[in-house]
DNA sequence: GTTCCGCTGGTCAATCTGTACAGCAGCAGG
DNA sequence: CCTGCTGCTGTACAGATTGACCAGCGGAAC
């Protein structure tokens, strides 16, 4: 049962999960087209826990969407690349605010480290990165910026091994 | 209409998506629990377009699916850090294989540039990171690894805005 | 002109959803 | 021991949705 706890430490919310919320979780990342009924029959549970369960992993902030999966790369943008911004000293917002306006921009971080800002861009090619990064960087307030391109993916974003530890406790 | 092309330059397989797609993918990262039936009201076409439509960018790979997603911080991860691994050389499928195995590791590129891997990790605190970069890099074939905690993310991992680029065309 | 393809608007049976209810079990407190 | 609370079960119901069809229409390509 999902259960909202306070952490000790830092007196922030945090959610216990027992092994069929892992179960549940699980089982609609691996099949996520299944409706409640299903995985009940699936989990070996009443409809009503599934549906219950669900709700509350929803309302703890555990499960916060079902929102489609988009391949950037099937859309036309195969190239990924991480980009180590320096920032001069007070542009953060604005730099922040400009990198939202870019569509390519998919993912900002600020950071401790070498770095002020880490950011996930896409690209329809090498050459098109060239034009992506001018657009991040063309921007008064950022001094440096640095890029890795990513050659493979190994490990795609994933989450279940990670539930799948949180449900043991 | 989601049409497979193939990239001129790269002969790559990619899939140009129209405007009603693109409103179609929104509508859905919006709101995710609605239907098809609701979406063809919302969209005003069809209902068979719809699921014509979602059939066919399913099929495209453009959307790979509408797994949960489940936010580490509510699961007691709330500290996100980004991991530059430095490999030594014909070390790497070994390093992929043991990263592979550490829930704690979300997410594993090989890159260009000064690293050789970025990884993304998460940990229960700033002490628990310890712990998850021990069991990182506690492997032989990593040389050196430089991490950045994510203190901030004005730009939660997002594709929208790519989609609708996308759907201009 | 003819063909192909996608969109429309309609139907159908089958299934699922949201909701509600009573019964039962485990647990903590008194 | 009894009580109250919470969660799971099994059931029921009306209403909505799904997947599957079909014929017709229009635009684009040959």
């Amino acid at each position: 049962m999902a259960v909202r706890l306070v952490h000790p430490d830092h007196g922030e919310t945090v959610v216990a999960i027992d092994h069929l919320d892992g179960r549940l979780i699980t089982l609609l990342a691996r099949e996520p087209r299944i409706g409640v009924l299903e995985a009940s029959r699936r989990l070996g549970v009443a409809r009503g826990t599934v549906q219950a369960r669900l709700d509350r992993l929803q309302a703890t902030g555990v499960i916060c969407g079902f929102g489609p999966q988009v391949d950037p790369a099937a859309l036309g943008y195969p190239v990924t690349a991480f980009a180590t911004l320096e920032i001069k000293q007070g542009q953060g917002a604005d730099v922040r605010g400009h990198l939202a306006t870019v569509p390519e921009v998919l993912e900002l971080h600020t950071t401790t480290g070498h770095g002020d800002m880490l950011c996930r861009l896409v690209a329809r090619s090498n050459a098109d990165l060239q034009r992506v990064i001018d657009k991040v960087v063309g921007f008064e307030g950022i001094v440096r910026a640095s890029t890795a391109i990513v050659m493979e993916n190994p490990v795609p974003l994933r989450i279940i091994p990670l539930v799948e530890q949180a449900a043991q406790e």
